[in-house]
DNA sequence: GTTCCGCATGAATCGATAG
DNA sequence: ACTATCGATTCATGCGGAA
């Protein structure tokens, strides 16, 4: 049995050795960044980064299912005036750990951190590196489908500026009725590129990427029902993003701050699902 | 003296050699890409990819003044069901070579190749990896501010439909007539993510990036009058570009054929600035 | 002179077929 | 077994002709 929807406190390595084999359908992650800096108490230095991260890529590996993917959100800073080369150190060493380097999908970030510096511009993008442990696994792309780019021009030219206006107003909750009956006419697939605006920080606590950002991937990867993994959950945005898909979770995280952070967002969550009439029960699943 | 405005036809890297220490201001290229093109280039083989390139590379630094600047713009292709790792190794060779790795600017191609296949999505995007020699380099970064902010909500909105298509499709030789004339109000500097289409050739040759794209660089790394080296030059995109923005350039390229294309567009670039009193003679030089 | 529509064309990628 | 070639898939863009 593989106990699901649950946060584990501890050192992440030590907690995926007791996880068991070909348990999870999909892992999301955003680790944390190399740093050389002394102040930053748990940056992992840049030299040793690779190092440090290999044994934990060879778990992931192991509790990973054949066709099961896994996507890590990452980008090196820039050092000493250079980008740091330890993520393409990473990834040939990953791939002689046996993964495989299936596809680097770019995270535009549509509003980055504002500054300037005197010899680069303000870094608007994100890695999401996609390794597989096969060269067939499963992918679901009917769920990310979107609708046509030129479709403003070819749909909504058509209408009537007090249409546009009423369906423009409805952001979020999807388009007017107008508009909702071309989606999934003109759907297209997307492309390795994403464009997704950072969230802006609640409560101080920010997280790294938008629940934007692993619900995409969640959408693409699994189904309803299956386990996703974060072994440096956070603040429990990729757990956040399983409750409202409907999947199940895993989070690993060393710091209790950040546990109570998530199992705080986390019943919120699951509250707002409660309402719409969805189970929150404790789960244990049997592996097959 | 250097002779400067002219299209050099022969092998790459004898070419460098006849060129004196530190004449260059900026180098922008898109090599061929290994695996790639074997009908009209030589391909190069993806292991031989980084030992082939080294030798140029290194004449490329010998060429470069010291607070110059290199771009270089390239994307691995898919293969055996992974991404191709020679960019990730060309990138760290480079290094113990002595080039910095400054910066990693990402070329979003709104227009890529169409495509559906069970494992990945459209390629949209392409690297345009910044080397430098020194970590105090020539940047000016003003010369590609943009019009940006709220200038959708705020200025677009007062267009019509077609004038913002129009706008929109004018992308790195300025803008349309409207957006013009708020050149200089409302400028932000823009970031390392460039969203550019890459040009249909409805008619005749096609280059593999569009115009826009060492646009922006040269742009960002030169001033007027500097000298600008694309070491295969292919159709001379390149070339045009600094006409158009009054740089010198130097191009190399081994085909008989893509020199005489490239000679040809630019006589048409030429005229078309002479109508506008700007002089095309033949220039020599002084090194400093 | 505009606007609209048709259509060819890409630094693509996979899987099958052929040598 | 390994490489070369080919067909199928798919969509943003810009040109040219038509209305």
């Amino acid at each position: 049995m593989l106990e699901v929807d649950r946060i584990i406190q501890g050192n992440c390595l030590n907690v995926l050795k007791s996880l068991p084999d070909a348990c999870i359908d999909f892992i999301f992650t955003s680790p944390p960044y190399a740093d050389n800096r002394k102040k930053t108490y748990d940056g992992i230095s840049t030299k040793r980064y690779v190092e440090w991260y290999l044994p934990i890529s060879d778990e992931l590996k192991r509790v990973l299912k054949p066709e099961g993917s896994f996507v890590l959100n990452i980008k090196e800073r820039a050092a000493d005036g250079e980008r740091q080369t330890y993520v393409l150190e990473l990834i040939l060493a990953m791939r002689k750990q046996g993964w495989l380097w299936t596809e680097e999908y770019i995270w535009h970030k549509k509003n980055c951190y504002p500054g300037k510096w005197p010899n680069r511009f303000r870094d608007a993008w994100e890695r999401c590196l996609h390794f597989t442990r096969q060269k067939q696994f499963k992918m679901y792309q009917e769920a990310v489908m979107m609708p046509m780019g030129n479709w403003k021009e070819k749909r909504l030219a058509k209408l009537s500026d007090t249409d546009r206006i009423r369906d423009e107003s409805k952001v979020g909750s999807g388009f007017g009725k107008n508009v909702s009956n071309w989606l999934g006419k003109d759907n297209v697939y997307p492309t390795n590129v994403l464009h997704l605006a950072t969230e802006c920080a609640n409560r101080g606590h920010s997280a790294s990427f938008p629940i934007s950002l692993p619900t995409w991937f969640i959408k693409l990867f699994t189904q309803e029902g299956d386990v996703v993994l974060d072994p440096f959950m956070g603040s429990g945005t990729t757990a956040i993003a399983c409750i409202k898909l409907k999947r199940h979770y895993i989070g690993i995280e060393a710091k209790k701050e950040y546990c109570d952070l998530a199992l705080e967002s986390i019943e919120k969550a699951k509250n707002g699902h409660k309402k719409a009439g969805i189970t929150d029960k404790p789960m244990s699943l049997r592996l097959l």
